[in-house]
RNA sequence: GGCGGAGUAGCUCAGUCGGUUAGAGCAGAGGAAUCAUAAUCCUUGUGUCGGGAGUUCGAAUCUCUCCUCCGCUACCA
């Protein structure tokens, strides 16, 4: 096995203050898109999210609920991990902070940073707000009438010094850009890698690595009572997920990780303190992080005043998973913000799942089932329409590849979809309803040519709906093993004279429930 | 304020190293067909390509300017 046939993919690790909502689903349901996509197309995968256990809030949260801080770390966490396995997410690994490995990790990242000089020890000092638990710079702040000095959210603000340790980030200034300009694909999409770039040329400071005011962390090595700061701590995860110290470890050749997919929030963490660290620490850098934007429900911000929080487990019982995830992966341009509704979703499911391909499927093998007794029927010599929609489809690959490579799954999905609606056009052109009783063989030449194509679309759906791809295949007799992009295209052509179980539709209309009331 | 991005059909957007009559999907209207999940197929758009000016034989595409919206501008993440 070669270095470049593996494939390291992550989410970022969720906070688990609270209960999973639509943003943890999104990118998860992303994320793993571009797992499977790679599995599919012959990589070794290795695919990891997780939780981000550790600070300040997760203490608070459980002070608050009287329960002692692990324990709602153990309680929450099981909730993502429930989440994982309600989108079906293919995750080979799940990282919690608070687990020994990942302390482990934390604590020999930290040696390698102070070995290579890069720590000191130092005073964090500024003007810092209990209520918020932030510093603020002092131009943040201003004295009013009552001689009290408060900051920006109208919070009182006292002059506060910690004692810190530091990361000297300032002197990878040069190295970062440098990296930039060699590796233009190192941060995705281009407007993040712009703004990370105009970043990091108006400066950078040293960084805090340390806290000492709370203890729910890691601790510093050989000073305890000093826990690490959370971004030393969360991205690490990475490195934890392929079993780092251990470098003999079976998963560390994976590393570095081929794709970080990120919430466009936490681009500077990943883009800029990451790679400084791994610098630091002589290890290689991630091939490449995509950060993707937030989804609104119509149009707005999810918030509890609101009232529009969406669950993401209420969503996929309501529509059923593999159209949520179809629905995201292709409405929402990755990278960008996106808008959902119940509107647009029901309009995707029903357009583009039940009437498109859904149909496309039902109506080409119901007649097989119907006219050729179940049996595929044979191909007789192609003519110009047979030619130009097989090559069509035989040409999707690349596409896909182009597509998933941008982390495009908005794009990749167009293009398979495309193929559906050629592949109606070609059914009611050739019309092999009528060809039953003029040409019975051509008509088996039009049902096998749209057979084939439904197989071929099936196979590249994969990543995107597994279940349902997999019923679709299923009802092509496809085996298990030759479901793979090795067999897209012309060499993986459906076998003739194989029998198929009896048709059944795959992907339901979405039908109001209110409707129902009403008749 | 500084830096950057965006403003194209009712909606969501594609198209921009300048070049034939500016495109797609959805929604709407009319028609055909009946294999199919009442699904499908065909036809149908007078769009100031944000406003204005400029460069050019020619601009949605380049330059300038104005308007509007958005992102980034470090230690909550």
């Amino acid at each position: 096995m070669t270095d470049d046939n593996r494939f390291y993919i992550t989410t970022a690790i969720s906070y688990p203050n609270g209960n999973p909502h639509i943003g943890h689903a999104y990118e998860l349901i992303a994320t793993d898109a571009m797992a499977r996509f790679q599995r599919c197309d012959g990589k070794t995968v290795h695919f990891i999210t997780g939780t981000d256990e550790h600070g300040q809030k997760m203490l608070q949260t459980a002070r608050r609920e009287g329960i002692e801080v692990q324990a709602l770390a153990d309680r929450n966490s099981v909730k993502f991990k429930e989440m994982a396995e309600t989108l079906n997410a293919s995750n080979d690994d799940f990282v919690r902070t608070s687990e020994a490995r990942h302390h482990a990790a934390c604590r020999e990242i930290w040696q390698r940073l102070e070995a290579a000089g890069d720590i000191y020890k130092d005073s964090y000092a500024g003007w810092y707000s209990v209520r918020e638990e932030a510093y603020y710079q002092e131009s943040e702040t201003e004295v009013r009438g009552d001689g009290v000095r408060y900051g920006p959210q109208n919070t009182p603000v006292e002059w506060v010094e910690e004692e810190s340790y530091f990361f000297r980030l300032s002197a990878y200034q040069d190295r970062l850009l440098e990296h930039y300009e060699e590796h233009p694909e190192f941060i995705g999409p281009p407007e993040r890698r712009n703004e990370i770039v105009s970043f990091v040329k108006s400066g950078l400071r040293d960084l805090s690595m340390s806290r000492t005011t709370f203890d729910w962390g890691i601790k510093v090595p050989n000073d305890e009572r000093h826990v690490m700061y959370v971004w030393v701590d969360a991205l690490t995860n990475y490195l934890t997920g392929v079993g780092y110290p251990d470098e003999g470890d079976a998963r560390w050749p994976f590393w570095p990780a081929d794709l970080h997919v990120i919430g466009k929030d936490i681009t500077r963490f990943h883009c800029v303190y990451w790679p400084a660290f791994l610098m630091s620490a002589g290890l290689p850098l991630p091939k490449r992080i995509f950060s993707h934007g937030f989804l609104f429900n119509r149009g707005e911000k999810m918030s509890k005043s609101v009232g529009n929080v969406v669950d993401p487990f209420a969503l996929v019982e309501t529509y059923g998973l593999d159209p949520v995830r179809y629905f995201f992966l292709r409405e929402v341009p990755f990278g960008q913000d996106g808008s959902y509704s119940h509107d647009a979703i029901v309009g995707r499911i029903n357009a583009d799942l039940a009437n498109d391909l859904g149909n496309l499927a039902q109506r080409s093998l119901s007649m097989i089932a119907k006219n050729c007794g179940g049996i595929v029927p044979a191909f007789g010599e192609p003519d110009e329409a047979d030619r130009a929609i097989l090559s069509a489809v035989d040409a999707l690959l690349p596409q896909l590849r182009e597509a998933m490579a941008a982390q495009a799954t908005h794009a990749a999905l167009a293009s398979i979809f495309a193929l559906v609606a050629d592949a109606n056009r070609y059914f009611a052109a050739q019309e092999p309803w009528a060809l039953k009783k003029s040409d019975p063989e051509r008509m088996g030449s039009v049902l096998y040519v749209t057979a084939e194509i439904v197989r071929q679309i099936a196979i590249a759906c994969q990543p995107f709906m597994p279940s349902s791809s997999a019923a679709l295949l299923d009802l092509l007799g496809v085996a298990e093993d030759a479901r793979g992009f090795d067999r897209l295209g012309e060499g993986g052509r459906l076998a003739s004279g194989s029998e198929l179980p009896a048709p059944k539709p795959v992907f339901p209309r979405y039908v109001e429930p209110e409707s129902i009331k009403d008749s």
